[in-house]
DNA sequence: TCTATTAATTGATATTTATCATGAACAGGC
DNA sequence: GCCTGTTCATGATAAATATCAATTAATAGA
């Protein structure tokens, strides 16, 4: 993790989280005045579960993953954390620590932003607050969703899933580069690394993805879609 | 579900959702005037998951269960909802649909407040909404948490957690009535019914606790705790 | 380029969990 | 009280998943 502003201001930042756009000018100054920035190499954890929330955390660019440390030194994998998306978990309105950690996936480029500043913004202005509590909804619905497919699908519907996630909320591509080892995607769908490998080449020999190494491209996304929603 | 005011008002209401300790006498009187109460019957449904997100729902007294409708119709039973608890899901501020069913375990009394108003009281209260995040945020806390529970515990360890809740949550007592049938307790620990039946054999053969058809008594706390924990 | 280390793969096996079938216990309606 | 449908309980079996051990492939440093 290095500092200095590569970023000239909030206000021109094409990567700003979109809930910005209810501030008033000023507040976005004041945003602006007191955002540190950071970049972090591949591997680097950028927020480290059960330290204090001092700071709201925006990702600028590269990707991360965000995940919880479980039992026995068990990772979950909750989802990854793309350009644009504002990092900031529940224990920040409950007991003011991190509820998971972060690590940037590739080099990431990230702003933290105070969140004492961050808190007033919300309490005085309504349809900042508001905004904020649309963000946090959708990640809870998303929460929810992911809840039940872990607990009521067999291991290719939940990595059949998260194989989708990638091509529709990361990549928006049916071709893309995987940018997790087996192991992590093991810790994202709750299987063992090497249920993973012969999940994949399952689903390679039915003809429903390529897979190699790095890559996975969907062939037959209605099949995927299939296995996924059927369990 | 009958409907006619049991309740005097929310200003003297005993069980009135904490939060609105942050609303003036005027906005609680907004509240009052607009509120709907009704009473359920055991097993009547109170939400259904899919419709539309017309209300936020406060619960009065009873208990009730929050679930998601799944795959196959198999539930997923998220906790259980006590008097003074807010029932509003995520979707109220994402899809205006309601994210998961409510069905009442014993009979119920509730209150209906229009979504719209609530929402208005939200964006012009900054304490109040700064609550709600509270109280959004403290539930996402415990599905996050019980999420690492679900994918990396086995069943003794899932069912030992939620006998845990069922004492520190709901009853806040070392002896309880086990108010769900072991299909439920499946639901909520994502196990089928006749494993529930064995592990709570295997936990009373223990020593842990005492288990008969409706009652459930804690006789080693410390044992069910490390359980619960290890996995 | 070579080497040390890590990740991916594969097969065999053990463990965990679900399903099926059956009978017992229980609860509500009349 | 007695019938009847539902839940609970139990054993046997099948299916799903994890673990272990061994090998191969890829990668980062020196």
């Amino acid at each position: 993790m290095s500092s200095g502003n590569l970023i000239v201001s909030c206000e021109k930042c094409t990567r700003k989280w979109k809930n910005f756009q209810h501030l008033t000018k000023s507040e976005l100054q004041l945003i602006n005045e007191n955002r540190y920035e950071a970049t972090f190499k591949p591997g680097e954890i950028m927020l480290k579960q059960g330290s204090p929330t001092s700071n709201a955390l925006f990702m600028a660019n590269g990707m991360a993953k965000t995940y919880i440390e479980g039992i026995n030194g068990k990772n979950f994998i909750m989802n990854i954390a793309l350009p644009g998306m504002l990092i900031m978990g529940p224990g920040a309105y409950v007991n003011s620590r991190h509820t998971y950690s972060v690590a940037a996936i590739t080099s990431v480029q990230a702003c933290f932003i105070g969140f004492d500043i961050f808190k007033q913004l919300v309490r005085v202005n309504g349809a900042f607050a508001e905004s904020l509590i649309e963000d946090i909804s959708a990640k809870s619905l998303r929460s929810h969703i992911r809840m039940v497919n872990l607990s009521q699908k067999r291991m290719s519907g939940r990595l059949a899933e998260v194989l989708l996630y990638f091509s529709d909320e990361v990549f928006h591509n049916d071709e893309y580069e995987m940018i997790l080892s087996r192991q992590e995607l093991g810790e994202m769908t709750s299987m063992a690394k090497e249920c993973v490998v012969r999940i994949l080449k399952e689903l390679e020999d039915s003809g429903v993805i390529y897979s190699d190494l790095s890559k996975i491209k969907i062939l037959d996304r209605k099949k995927l879609i299939q296995i996924s929603e059927k369990g």
